[in-house]
DNA sequence: TATGAATGAGATTTCATTCAT
DNA sequence: CATGAATGAAATCTCATTCAT
């Protein structure tokens, strides 16, 4: 004895919209909706997400999502872009911040981290997406680039050696290896210490951004 | 007011179909259709790939793939598995085939990143579902739990001191960002020497199998 | 690797489409999509049926279908509350002519009678439903209790003593089942005269409207 | 985070099967296949139920329903037929068992609803595939026929006035409709007693049974 | 007769996208 | 710009039926 789940058509949505009163800035409409395509990419997945619904959520009907993007992709690439510039501009602020290399460099895990674990499923989607489409690809490759000019910059700023790019590409993909597994849970679940797995992170950094300890790393 | 409708089996199309002799054994053809799946996956990725032409692909009619399996994650499940224990017991081989530590080694190294790029597709999509699905993020879990039990009973058949189970995650997870990285093209992109991330995916290896040179890694 | 596949739309298909001016008004389209579904339902019955076709009658595309009905189920029951309404206002409207108690009985007998030979499939489809389903069990009673409140009102407004509920609800099924077997020409078939039947639906009827004459009855 | 339900493909049906060591006379098999046909029928209608269902239900392979029957169809026509005269073989066992003509009737009332309360979803299909389909269509009237013609047989052994066939029918319907409101459990939830119902029933069986009591019926 | 793997037509449903207002 | 009803291609999945053994 079956019955369906009727789906609720137009009365529980309205509870969640923002409409902001009809805000007439194109602009601002397009950061409503970025922002909106933001937090659902990262909970449902990019194939887990309707454009009808990111308009909704941002507080406008499906048509205007093309009024400002051409297409699905389009505006997972603008959220990619918002993405990346926020974790360097949180990365610059750190490094820029006082403190002894040792408490910057903690402050920097921690932030880099918690950047992680927050954008977790976003994060996945992007890497599936770059191994099938590659309009994403260049733009990850392209992110990249810019990523690895950024810290060769940052390191430059503070006097030390800047390593190879190699050493730099692969200390990124580290970082975000190990932030994976702590922010996916897979450390938690394989009865595996966070903290540990941090401090093998803290550690990796520290050739990269030199604190004169020995290191003695991953 | 029609009893039946008779269906009416064109004639022309079973001259078309290639039809591979009708296998009758049922794990013959659940092998074609993972084996299928697994190629598709890898192509097009989890969500590019639809039921239908896994069957197709694998000689049968689309029907035939939800007699041996009840949706598309069972099957994208069956093919993980599938692909594990392929890459470890290829693992294994080498582990077991002669030669120094540094032979061996490399041998490793090249293995482990020929998987990678071989599978590049694949396992970008078992991340973002992973992300997204209980399921797949269970088995992901229970994988690196049987892969971190593998390399204990591998390093101490080595008679090598077993590090920490922290460590041997990291281990793997810097494999396999590191290989990605390789298999994806990215470093290459980035103006990077393919070899000298091979160079550091090798010495962080060391460690682990142990060769008595100083490690001065990553 | 492709990042959008451009459908193509083809051409030639718009001129051959019907599309009724792109009907604007939702209550409009709902209105044809559930005319069109209770026509097809009392053709070929529930199973028989199938959204798309009920969409294309109405003059829309499959989807359409789905923006204003979870799901086939949900146009059954819409069909079903307009069958209801629409069979007791006419009842009400017979009620409320003039004439004598044994004319307006006649009139009355006769309307029912003509919209049970009307809706035949449809309603076996509901009980056929009604046995299995039970959203559909449950909106069957629901529009049963409507029903004998409809008849305890309509009786008491003729100031004639309200018969008992049994009463009430066995004049209901007696009246659809003996409606039900002229309508479906079994009684014709089984070559019994459909004039009869429709007799003694009348004097079953009798009771419960009241007109003095001596009641014997089925 | 969503999953399946995984199909038990293999495992739990053997439970369920009968599997009677192999019976190799046809007869007995194709008896096997109505019976678990009837159950099956009845418990989620027609449309619900699957031939390769009815075969496993009845210890058989898929292919084997089709060496006994031509369609679904079919079965359930030899299950209509098999129901139809277990109810008039009842019927006369109860007719020709002793006492008053009250108790006779009481046992008969009780009997015919055990029966209907037992078959309502089969019965309810049946109705239903009887209004879209020629062939269960005609196989219904020929039954009717067939009811007719036994109750009349009934009828003039117990030497009573045999009314006309109208009426017959038309107490054939009444007693399916009451039976069908109490078994449905219509009335119940509707808040009417079904004892009532049952003696409205009852009441309209005396005239055509004939007990000298004054018929005050329905 | 019985088997059971395979079939394939077709129904249900989704959702990125369009377009007239 | 914004709207939102409509679109329709396409994917998932079912199941009555076949056929080689």
């Amino acid at each position: 004895m079956r019955t369906k789940l009727r789906r609720v058509t137009s009365a529980a949505k309205s509870a969640t919209r923002t409409r902001p009163e009809r805000h007439r800035q194109p602009v601002e409409t397009r950061r409503a909706l970025v922002e909106a395509a933001a937090k659902i990419f990262n909970s449902a997945g990019y194939h887990g997400t309707d454009s009808n619904r990111i308009a909704r959520e941002a507080g406008y009907a499906p048509g205007t999502f093309y009024v400002h993007f051409p297409d699905k992709l389009a505006i997972f690439l603008a959220v990619y872009e918002n993405w990346v510039s926020a974790e360097w501009s949180s990365v610059e602020a750190i490094l820029k911040s006082g403190g002894s290399a040792r408490a910057i460099r903690r402050r920097l895990s921690r932030a880099v981290l918690e950047h992680h674990r927050k954008w977790r499923t976003f994060r996945a989607s992007l890497r599936a997406l770059s191994a099938t489409d590659d309009v994403v690809h260049a733009a990850r490759i392209a992110s990249r680039g810019r990523q690895i000019e950024t810290m060769t910059r940052l390191i430059r700023a503070r006097n030390t050696r800047v390593p190879s790019r190699a050493r730099m590409l692969a200390q990124l993909l580290i970082a975000e290896a190990l932030c994976d597994a702590v922010a996916g849970g897979d450390a938690k679940s394989l009865g595996i210490s966070e903290e540990e797995i941090v401090r093998l992170l803290d550690e990796s950094a520290r050739d990269l951004l030199g604190d004169g300890a020995t290191s003695r790393t991953i």
